[in-house]
DNA sequence: TCTGGGGTCCTAGGACCC
DNA sequence: TCTGGGGTCCTAGGACCC
């Protein structure tokens, strides 16, 4: 018998982040932003009374939302970042089988335990992780990790619950309930496509798609469907995400604070893209052998050219050196590119990544001589450290400055007075940032003793 | 004026080989 | 009028996740 799973997830995260750290926003409808402060991402449950959808853009919330003093903040990852490894650290210290899943979900493997004494134990988990960060958390447990989500999902909206609840399958009757009342558009892998032709067959709720026939749901879907069905049926089949290998893709792409045609501002944006995606590359050990840049431009402006492109490169050998990864993004540039047109987002991807040091000095590699590569490795080491030392972007490439995140200051005002002159289209909007509370010295808490 | 960013896995189909 | 069969590898695109 497979070990029981939990999800433990941070209720509302991002606002709750927010909240930690600035007590003037509790009890208040709080949201926060995606970059760019383009549209809704995280909501305060008093946000959501208001009615307030995931993904509004920012220009669609009513006014009447403000009168009831909805408060906006821009999105903080560095704090968010810092918040998630204070909670992971809490579950780590529990138990030694913690998968994180994303920033605000980890999966927890809690073998040997079972009953009430499985239940206790999500209970501790749970207020650990309250009183060492400050947030609150709902941890969902099951034989299969499907089940696990729904169990969360469950003890989220339910307050009976305590958030923690435990579910086993169709087998036993208080689970089987709990499945016939989810819809099937609710279960974790099933989106809006399948969904909708489950409803087709007759398949509506959870439980009915954990009796149908595996068979069927294999060959009219896919291997994928009919794995989700054997984990209602509580079978153990979706394993640890085995990310040891790091991961096979670094992507950076914005928005553009304003559209631009100016291709010194798109290169700048390119660049700075570039260098980020390097460093992330660094982190994890990789190797990246080729490299897609693209461009696209605003979907949604009406009467106005519309372009998309993207290019892949082959890198000559596989590279983590910010300067040839720069160097072949520079050269490609007017490939995608349109005279005139007004671009929206650029990005960059790094691709084909292989170890570090499992590499193999084929033919192409021996080109590169061995003093040249390790001129590459120590500028790459100094880069990376001065970062870490003086902070993020403390030493870049060329002209390309900063990547457009948050400064020190949190106006618009108050970075254009920052950069002395016109500030670059590229550059995201920002206008509503907290403090970056737990990660900047400057920026930490004071507080102040009558 | 203003609509995010970063991933994974699976499948189908084409190219190519014997 | 007739035109093998089976296997692998790669890529593009679809679907989903947070």
């Amino acid at each position: 018998m497979k070990a029981p799973i939990a999800l433990v997830d941070c209720n509302n995260f991002y606002t709750s982040c927010e909240r930690v750290f600035d007590p003037q926003l509790q009890g208040v409808p709080l949201v926060v932003l995606s970059n760019n402060d383009g549209c809704v991402i995280a909501r305060s449950e008093e946000a959501k009374a208001l009615g307030i959808a995931m993904g509004t853009p920012l220009h669609h919330i009513p006014r009447s939302a403000y009168r009831q003093g909805l408060v906006l903040k821009s999105s903080n990852y560095e704090l968010y970042g810092d918040m998630s490894r204070r909670v992971l650290a809490v579950l780590r210290e529990s138990t030694p089988l913690v998968e994180p899943y994303s920033i605000d979900e980890s999966w927890v493997e809690l073998a040997g335990l079972g009953g009430e004494r499985l239940e206790a134990e999500c209970h501790r988990l749970r207020d650990k992780v309250k009183r060492w960060t400050g947030l609150q958390v709902s941890v969902g447990c099951g034989p299969s990790r499907t089940l696990a989500k729904l169990a969360n999902r469950h003890a989220k909206r339910h307050p009976a619950t305590n958030g923690v609840s435990v579910i086993n399958g169709p087998v036993r009757a208080d689970s089987r309930a709990l499945l016939a009342r989810t819809l099937v558009s609710d279960v974790w892998g099933i989106g809006g496509r399948v969904s909708a032709r489950l409803q087709e067959m007759d398949i509506r709720s959870a439980l009915d798609l954990a009796t149908a026939d595996p068979t069927l749901i294999r060959r009219r879907f896919s291997v994928v469907l009919e794995r989700t069905l054997r984990e209602l049926g509580g079978l153990h089949c979706i394993d640890m995400i085995d990310d040891s290998e790091g991961k096979k893709m670094i992507m950076t792409s914005r928005s553009f604070g304003k559209m631009t045609a100016d291709r010194d501002q798109i290169m700048a944006s390119l660049m700075a893209h570039a260098s980020r995606g390097a460093e992330k590359l660094r982190r994890q050990g990789s190797l990246a052998s080729a490299v897609m840049i693209t461009l696209r431009t605003n979907k949604f402006a009406e009467g106005v050219a519309q372009h998309r492109d993207s290019k892949v490169i082959a890198l000559p050998w596989p590279t983590d050196d910010t300067f040839e990864i720069v160097r072949a993004v520079r050269r490609e540039l007017d490939a995608i590119r349109q005279e005139g047109v007004r671009y929206h987002k650029s990005g960059v991807l790094l691709m084909d990544l292989v170890d570090r040091h499992g590499r193999q000095l084929d033919a192409f590699q021996a080109k590169r001589d061995d003093n040249q590569r390790q001129r590459s490795e120590k500028l790459m080491t100094t880069l990376d450290s001065l970062n870490r030392r003086f902070g993020k972007d403390a030493v870049t490439v060329g002209y390309c400055q900063r990547i457009g995140l948050r400064r020190n200051t949190s106006t618009d005002k108050e970075r254009r007075s920052n950069t002395r002159g016109e500030e670059p289209d590229w550059w995201l909007r920002s206008r509503y940032c907290s403090n970056r509370w737990t990660t900047r010295l400057e920026e930490i808490p004071k507080v102040t003793l009558e």
